[in-house]
RNA sequence: GGCGCGAUGGCCGAGCGGCUAGGCAGCGGUCUGCAAAAUCGUUUACGCCGGUUCGAUUCCGGCUCGCGCCUCCA
């Protein structure tokens, strides 16, 4: 059974979703405005493993992650006077930065990326339904939505009207009923892409788009829509408002949040000019270390960033990389009568390994407890290579039960950079070398390994004879 | 002011009422001509003060410190 943790209780819960075998789920997308950063990364991939640990355990999963692609910061990119096709041309240079750094990362697409400025006449729709239900009034082509008239308003954010400082860090617009009214549809200002509405030419405010879109695509009622912890208030509050209040029946059933990605134990944020993108990043790391060091910590912990930190990832993240490419190796020289103990349930012996995973996994996907299960697995693995227990089979069945489990992670390995075979030249040296070792000539031989590290070529002699790598 | 989260060994980071998390770094051993890699062992931690309990890092209360949300934000 699947524990999950819900923000709507605050509490893990067992998860059952509203209709096995399927699993509905929803994730907040990216304001496309800029180029992406940490932050979006981990929020990204942390519902990547939800979504295949979901998979992996037999769900049908439809996941559909929204793009808002009409908002204040687009209009402004795009410059004074901009038309509808201004911001959707900054919209797609950021979308396509973002698929790029998400496929490096190895992030799944989504079934469905719906955009905002595509389901306009669904949102002018929907906003009417809730002026005509009294949930919503219009001042001046604005239409807001009354707080006051929704009995629940507060429940995930766990928060009361009256205990709000409202106005405390900006200001109250007079013209609202109550400070913590929400515009569902702002009036367009001179020189704003508009489109036309009953209430005058306008656009559409931030939060109906996900209310309009989830819905279209998953149902009134659907089991996961997650976020960043940063959205919890007000973004997923007004969600919850504006939905319940039109459909009268209880939304999502499962609210997860990511943690922040922190820099000095401080959130990382655009307005704090801390944060860092992860194009930037991926020019000192490899995505997959980044990935690595993302599924390191439990998804609602803060996570803190630094390159050290980094690093510790790369090596750690290596270790697994050097395990497969060591695994490879022996396989590459084992012949096929190779002596082999007798053991017919090399599968049984993995078992441990992989029912620690999954547990860790089943428990609000708890990716750091699983990475260890790996390690556990891989040190195991070690110790029965050590000794001597190199059938090519049971080699085979390690390195596929590793890469089996870092894969439902999302980890991949490219041994682009270990040994190929192909380079003559080094071959030789490398067979000059061992003449030179037999002959105890070891001045010869620690020449030529000098030589190749200045290439940039690791020597490593290992009991199946010698092998190198690129540095 | 309201609400919430956290404090684990040198660092990062899981976790649990009593049983080795894991990773990185360090130290020692094995292996190796040496080196590297690997492997084994190792340093035995849970902010402070009380309470519950046979027993608490793990539950309860208080305190201190840090962080987050109450504005747009993954």
């Amino acid at each position: 059974m699947i524990k999950i943790h819900n923000t709507l209780s605050n509490k893990k819960e067992d998860f059952l979703p509203l209709n096995l075998p399927n699993v509905k789920m929803y994730v907040c997308g990216i304001t496309p405005y800029d180029e992406t950063h940490l932050g979006h990364g981990r929020a990204y991939v942390t519902f990547d493993v939800v979504r295949r640990w979901l998979v992996e355990s037999g769900f049908k999963v439809t996941y559909v992650q929204n793009i808002t692609d009409v908002d204040d910061k687009i209009i402004a990119k795009a410059g004074a006077g901009c038309q509808v096709s201004g911001i959707r041309e900054v919209a797609e240079k950021y979308i396509q930065a973002y698929f790029e750094v998400m496929d490096q990362l190895n992030v799944q697409r989504a079934d469905k990326y719906p955009k905002a400025t595509e389901h306009i006449i669904e949102m002018i729709k929907w906003i009417e339904s809730l002026v005509v239900g009294e949930f919503a009034y219009v001042v001046e082509g604005d239409v807001y939505f009354e707080v006051a008239k929704f009995k629940d308003y507060g429940k995930l954010s766990n928060r009361k009207l009256d205990d709000m400082k409202s106005g405390a860090r900006v200001a109250v617009d007079e013209r609202k009923k109550s400070p913590l009214d929400f515009a569902l549809w702002k009036a367009a200002k001179e020189g704003e892409p508009s489109w036309d509405s009953p209430w005058g030419k306008g656009r559409p405010a931030w939060h109906i788009e996900c209310s309009v879109m989830s819905t279209k695509y998953l149902g009134e009622q659907f089991d996961i829509h997650g976020g960043g912890l940063d959205l919890v208030f007000p973004h997923h509050e007004n969600e919850i408002a504006q939905t319940e209040a039109k459909t009268h029946k209880p939304w999502v059933k499962y609210w997860l949040h990511n943690g922040f990605v922190n820099i000095n134990k401080q959130k990382m944020s655009k307005s704090l000019g801390n944060f860092f993108t992860l194009k930037d990043i991926f020019k000192k790391f490899d995505p997959m270390v980044v990935r690595f060091f993302l599924l390191s910590t439990h998804y609602r912990s803060p996570i803190n960033y630094s390159d050290q930190e980094l690093d510790n990832a790369k090596e750690a993240y290596g270790k697994i990389m050097k395990f497969i490419a060591d695994v490879d190796f022996i396989i590459s020289k084992t012949t096929e009568h190779a002596p082999s103990v007798e053991r017919k349930d090399m599968a049984e012996d993995f078992l441990p390994y992989e029912e620690k995973f999954k547990a860790q996994m089943d428990d609000d996907f708890n990716t750091a407890g699983a990475i260890a299960a790996i390690f556990e697995l891989i040190r195991f693995c070690h110790k029965t290579i050590e000794s001597g227990d190199r059938e090519k089979e049971c080699l085979t069945l390690m390195k596929e039960k590793v890469l089996g489990l870092c894969g439902v992670l999302g980890m991949r390995f490219d041994n682009s950079k270990i040994q190929t075979f192909d380079s003559c030249e080094i071959e030789e040296l490398i067979a000059d070398r061992e003449t030179a070792r037999k002959n105890k000539d070891f001045k010869k031989s620690d020449e030529i390994r000098d030589k190749l590290a200045k290439q940039g070529i690791i020597i490593e002699d290992t009991a199946q004879g010698t092998r190198w790598t690129h540095a």
